[in-house]
DNA sequence: TAACAATGTAGGCAACGCTCACAATGTGTT
DNA sequence: AACACATTGTGAGCGTTGCCTACATTGTTA
């Protein structure tokens, strides 16, 4: 008769995987410690060891989260055109799939990220989104499709664009035709904006 | 010697009014109903006589937030100029303040409305407010400052930067400095983004 | 192989949301 | 004025949770 190991193998892993799923079928609200024990098949107490609370399990599932999205990002982007505006479509598009995709991985990894607990690299992982962000518009300045002008101001509006639209996606009052719809139309919005 | 009364007075508004206290000072997950009812000075079940569940009490508070920031809105259109310009500037900057002024009531405003279990009410209020855009922007049209144009997709744009705004200086990466000049660069991208 | 770190278990504490039976208070009817 | 009834609060308790501490087991390394 095989008995259960002491040792589970990688419970951190596993934590994780199963955390991800409750996350995306029940929200974060739901997710608990004990019950993921649970369903790993090991003591209440075992998590304590690789998440010392249930804030740093959200943590890292979050951060997993930005790595995931910047690499769906970076890849896009990699196979498309060098204009301007190729390339913010490409963008803009990927990211809102990725929100619809993975709506409550999504919404953890914006909610909690102004705490002022929040771990440096949830921080940094914020920053490396913006600085794609900023990045593009450079580019986009570059090539004179993008009117001149210090770069901080001029990226709140994209940003402000792209956290709309997955806010709207996810939880608007919009259906995801009207998403779609409305999608290729914040698209030549933005390139106006940003028109010279 | 004066003993406290069994019955409360208004036990219900109480709750609301301390809810929204340690809201604002320590978000929606730290709110307990029993430490409410400690607050209120009554038992911990009295509040169950005024919702029936701890979500039943932050819809309430959610509903409470909209309408108010639907009366702040109407207010401040209401003493403005009748340019889509001047209307779409306070527009956006009434509700950004607001925003940044209540974050946490915001947040949980627009944090559980898509949740099929939201009351009615709930989701009416949001309607309220996209009717809000709306009819500015056709209001734009009719006095040719907005492109024509069917309203929703054209709506999408709008919802997305003034949702993303608020979300940038709730939880961004930007300091309310940043989030301030970006705002007027918002503004104007918008205009220009509607433009005919 | 013996010490040590890493990882799991067992048990328990305080707090929470929620429910139920019951008590006190207000309200409307006769 | 007295009664019935709905409303609102109480008291006790159930099951669950996050987290803590002490201890057991396993893996690693000197």
């Amino acid at each position: 008769m095989k008995t259960r190991p002491y040792h589970h193998g990688d419970l951190r892993a596993a934590l994780l995987v199963l955390a991800e799923d409750t996350l995306r079928e029940r929200g974060p609200a739901e997710l608990s410690l004990r019950e993921l024990a649970r369903e790993a098949g090991v003591s209440p107490a075992a998590p304590s060891r690789h998440f010392k609370t249930k804030q740093a399990l959200l943590d890292a599932l979050a951060i997993e989260g930005f790595d995931r999205l910047i690499t769906v990002l970076a890849g896009a982007l990699e196979q498309t055109g060098a204009t301007f505006a190729e390339r913010l479509s490409v963008l803009t598009r990927t990211y809102v799939a990725f929100a619809t995709g993975n709506p409550a991985l999504l919404e953890l990894m914006f909610s909690r990220k102004h705490e002022p607990s929040a771990p440096a690299e949830l921080i940094a992982s914020t920053h490396r989104l913006m600085i794609m962000a900023t990045g593009l518009l450079e580019d986009g300045q570059r090539r004179g499709e993008v009117r001149a002008g210090p770069m901080i101001p001029l990226a709140v509006p994209l940003a402000a664009v792209l956290q709309g639209m997955t806010d709207l996606a996810l939880s608007g009052g919009f259906t995801p035709d009207q998403v779609e719809l409305g999608l290729t139309e914040t698209i030549t919005f933005i390139l106006r904006g940003y028109a010279p």
